[in-house]
DNA sequence: AGAGATACCTGGGAGC
DNA sequence: TGCTCCCAGGTATCTC
């Protein structure tokens, strides 16, 4: 389950491996969360270069020597690797680019929630518009306790789901929201609006503190996550509370239960989070 | 407008 | 061993 750290640690591995190459065609092999646009981005991308590869929130941007980028996301189960273009796709490959040096840039999708489409750009390094209604980038100055209790102010949905919603904050999923309301001592179901200024200044710490480590560790490995060279994350030996339902806490005395939240799974110590 | 539910998708694990 | 069932969850879209 890609978040904001394994994105990252993607985005770096690709801007490794693809940066300077130029683009020389494309295949599609199946369709994914929306259709990969093979003529087009043959139309605009073929024989351009690649500049750079870079993150927003959970997006990745490839970002080519014209006013095209591609804007993939890795859904569930997305990942990308780089071989031979003479070799065979397998099962879930979904799409490749194929760069002029014969090295193929696949697209592996079990679940085709990822996607990968090309956007327009108003010049060279600006930022996609279909990026704009994200939020805060939570490893950036810009976000604060001050910013997020702002933008809490009123608002009823728990505040599990609100540090999830990716127009508030980009790149934080379910696996680091619960992580992080351990870490700040706040119980997931508390309404984001109630949530003191003391406590952003505890949870927005624990974000950038969660996010951060995850990514010095390489992302967090749960069943699917992958980087470009096929290896595992090293965080998921770090996890505190997710995926642990019935474990005990390593902070009290209390055991880690579980509860759904927008329909999704929400881990969390019932004692020491309030 | 905000909040919650649902659809999309398929591998993998649980239970029988 | 092999079958069925259900869960995993990021995002778009819907309904209330």
């Amino acid at each position: 389950m890609p978040e904001l750290p394994e994105v990252e640690t993607v985005a770096h591995a690709l801007n490794k491996a693809i940066q300077g190459k130029l683009l020389r065609t494309a295949n599609s092999y199946s369709r994914l969360r929306k259709p990969f646009e093979c003529k087009r981005i043959v139309r605009e991308l073929a024989g351009k270069q690649c500049i750079t590869v870079w993150r927003r929130g959970k997006y990745i941007i490839m970002e080519f020597d014209c006013d095209f980028v591609l804007i993939a996301h890795l859904g569930m189960t997305g990942a990308f690797h780089i071989e031979n273009a003479r070799q065979k796709p397998d099962r879930h490959d979904r799409a490749a680019l194929i760069f002029a040096d014969g090295n193929a840039l696949r697209f592996k999708d079990a679940r085709r929630f990822g996607f990968i489409s090309l956007a327009k750009i108003p010049h060279r390094g600006a930022m996609p518009k279909e990026l704009d209604s994200l939020g805060l980038e939570p490893l950036e100055p810009e976000f604060t306790a001050k910013a997020m209790q702002e933008r809490a102010n009123g608002r009823t949905v728990p505040v599990k789901t609100f540090i999830m919603d990716q127009k508030v904050v980009a790149g934080v999923g379910n696996i680091y929201a619960s992580e992080a309301l351990f870490l700040a001592g706040v119980h997931p179901a508390r309404r984001s609006g109630t949530i003191t200024g003391n406590e952003w200044k505890k949870l927005v710490p624990a974000i950038k503190k969660v996010l951060r480590q995850a990514i010095k560790a390489g992302g967090s490995t749960i069943r699917n996550y992958q980087t470009v060279d096929g290896s595992e994350g090293g965080f998921q030996q770090r996890l505190r509370v997710y995926g642990k339902k019935g474990e005990g806490c390593e902070r009290c005395a209390g055991t880690i239960t579980v509860a759904r939240m927008a329909g999704r799974s929400t881990f969390f110590c019932p004692e020491c989070q309030k």
